[in-house]
DNA sequence: AGCGGATGCTTGAAATACTTAGCATGGGTC
DNA sequence: GACCCATGCTAAGTATTTCAAGCATCCGCT
């Protein structure tokens, strides 16, 4: 069936290749974390797919988001109803990760933590 | 791949075919509802298959049952203990929280993960 | 008994998810 | 230049999902 069920596959792809990349991971690393062939999670990722439950699973858990969010981007959950589900309930907002982050000396905090702020203050740069 | 999935896909048959009978459908009727054919949705309730997303969504919404619950019992939202692959425990929540953090944009997002990460590289700098 | 309809199930065939092997480009390094 | 090696992608095949058509009971009715 050519629907615009496509539209969220695609979504759902491209929401997926921007985690892999914002956690640094090429698709030949994210295929060996999810036991999922690289090829079919490019094609997933373009969009030319829908991958199963178990496929997403894998990918959820490889790139430290929650299966919830993946699956909304997927449409299976009908509104976001965890607005906040990644960082406050799973985790502290990134101020707070940063603040509380073991491997950071405070000065490398504070400078982490000027440049976010000032990312925040500017606003989204899309492009 | 091995097995274990079985449990997972009868279980959630029976909770589908449970959830049918308690709302007085037949087959034919939910096949009606939801646009899966009524062959499949019984192989389904019997655990024969692990249906896509697509027909899960649609028999959540059938059966009027949340999305997470049928999830949930396809084994897609279990909380398994977060073992980190060989590296740190701390690292991932900060990571975690940029990469899911609404007020940036991916570039920012990208620019605030490499600073993140020289620091991690270079370890603490004290003073 | 014999019909009509409703139920759940089986059976191949179509569609689509997924893999293995290999191609093409790009970035180093000698 | 040439030689890795990593990246993303294509091609072609296998495996799995999903469907259309039909089978087998069972139940109520006359």
């Amino acid at each position: 069936m050519p629907e615009p069920w496509q539209s969220q596959v695609e979504a759902l792809g491209r929401f997926i290749r921007s985690q892999r990349r914002l956690a640094n991971l090429s698709l030949r690393e994210l295929a060996e974390l999810t036991n999922v062939s690289n090829p079919y999670l490019s094609q997933i990722e373009r969009g030319l797919h829908e991958p199963s439950v178990r496929v997403l699973r894998s990918i959820a858990r490889a790139l430290n988001v929650s299966a919830e969010t993946l699956l909304a981007q997927a449409g299976l959950l009908e509104d976001p109803p965890p607005e906040e589900a990644d960082m406050d309930v799973a985790g502290p907002t990134t101020e707070q990760a940063i603040r509380s982050d073991r491997f950071l000396s405070d000065a490398q905090k504070e400078a982490l933590l000027a440049v976010y702020r000032s990312y925040r203050a500017a606003g989204p740069t899309p492009g």
